[in-house]
DNA sequence: AAACGCCGCAACCGCCGAGGT
DNA sequence: AACCTCGGCGGTTGCGGCGTT
């Protein structure tokens, strides 16, 4: 048989609790701690049931509570256990101490899960996901605000940009292409990919399967080095497109983490030593691989410490700064040939 | 200044498993 | 075995604060 909601009885109080049932709830715990929660209200004098009692006490008034900021450590914490875990928020506050499931929840709902949708990453499995990430926007405002576009240095003469942001960029521009879905968004991306095409920057076709990536590249080879990385990047995305969890950490590698001949926007750049941590890198392999991205381009400039390998992307100081840091995901200088007027005009 | 919408968080709801009778 | 109680968990809701128009 079923059972009776605990709240149902007449003249059980519900909703927000007032300071004078904060103060009756404490003083008859801390006299004869919780004991039977459901004998509980009676004895303390409460017009509550006990369940409401009881997550009062867990979720607020316990004394061990941290209340405040997640910091940078538990939102690593969070981040890692629910790629592990899910939405096992109990079993995540284990592993937090002073931190109730409630909150840890309540802040991944409103934080962290909206941080990783706006990354693209998707929050249930944490694998990438190029539909989530919102590149127009990031396009449209590092256009507009970054004056400077390159094309030599894109082409990977002197690879001053993240050459894994190349890739996806090329990939997401060659997917939407293939798509032909109408799509207004995307008129600064496809002006930004007839400008690749020009450059001979080719989005990559089917036929176009490259050797792996050799060491110790020539600049002479920049398009095959990018098409090999974009081939590998795409084989990846298609990879991840069907992977379940159980599969996530299996099915990226080190080629997609961090080349160490690359150099990035930052000036003194920052390379997450993933491999010097087995352990962390086994903990959510997917979800490392696609914070080093970010790494590259979310770490502050000005940041005193670099990004070791229990570092994820979201280590930055305030959130506002986290976001930011995503405007410079693009840093393009522009040849004094090029007429950013037209290039711009929409 | 008022109206409106969004966001964050505390609290509630419904379900489940363990254990007791 | 069936029923009941209890504690616990995850999902959802509703309200207050805040920013924008």
């Amino acid at each position: 048989m079923g059972r009776a909601p605990c709240c149902d009885k007449a003249g059980l109080k519900k909703g927000p609790w007032t300071p004078e049932e904060d103060h009756k709830l404490i003083s008859y715990i801390q006299l004869h701690g919780p004991g039977n929660w459901r004998n509980l209200p009676k004895n303390a004098g409460l017009q509550r049931c006990g369940k409401s009692c009881r997550l009062r006490w867990t979720n607020y008034l316990r004394p061990d509570i941290k209340r405040g900021r997640f910091s940078f450590e538990e939102e690593e914490t969070i981040i890692q256990l629910h790629s592990i875990l899910g939405n096992k928020w109990s079993a995540i506050a284990v592993r937090l101490p002073g931190r109730t499931d409630n909150e840890i929840k309540n802040y991944w709902n409103t934080h962290i899960r909206k941080r990783l949708l706006r990354m693209g990453i998707d929050p249930v499995t944490h694998a990438p996901r190029l539909d989530l990430l919102d590149l127009s926007s990031i396009l449209s405002s590092t256009l507009c605000n970054q004056s400077i576009l390159n094309m030599s240095n894109l082409l990977g003469t002197q690879a001053l940009m993240n050459p894994e942001l190349l890739r996806l960029a090329t990939t997401i521009l060659s997917l939407k292409q293939e798509s032909q879905v109408p799509f207004p968004q995307n008129l600064q991306e496809n002006q930004l990919c007839n400008f690749l095409l020009q450059n001979q920057v080719q989005p990559l076709q089917a036929n176009q399967y490259q050797a792996p990536i050799q060491e110790g590249f020539s600049s002479e080879e920049p398009n095959q080095l990018m098409q090999a990385n974009v081939e590998g990047f795409l084989s990846k995305v298609a990879t991840f497109g069907n992977s379940q969890e159980n599969s996530i950490a299996s099915n990226l590698n080190e080629d997609f983490v961090c080349q160490p001949n690359y150099m990035y926007c930052d000036s003194n750049p920052i390379v997450p030593d993933l491999a010097e941590n087995p352990n962390f890198q086994s903990l959510n392999n997917s979800y490392q691989n696609f914070s080093s991205f970010d790494s590259a381009v979310s770490t502050p400039k000005s940041s005193p410490t670099p990004l070791n390998s229990s570092s994820t992307f979201i280590n930055s100081s305030t959130e506002d700064e986290r976001d930011s840091h995503c405007s410079n995901l693009l840093k393009f200088e522009i040849p004094e040939s090029l007429d950013i007027d037209e290039f711009m005009s929409i």
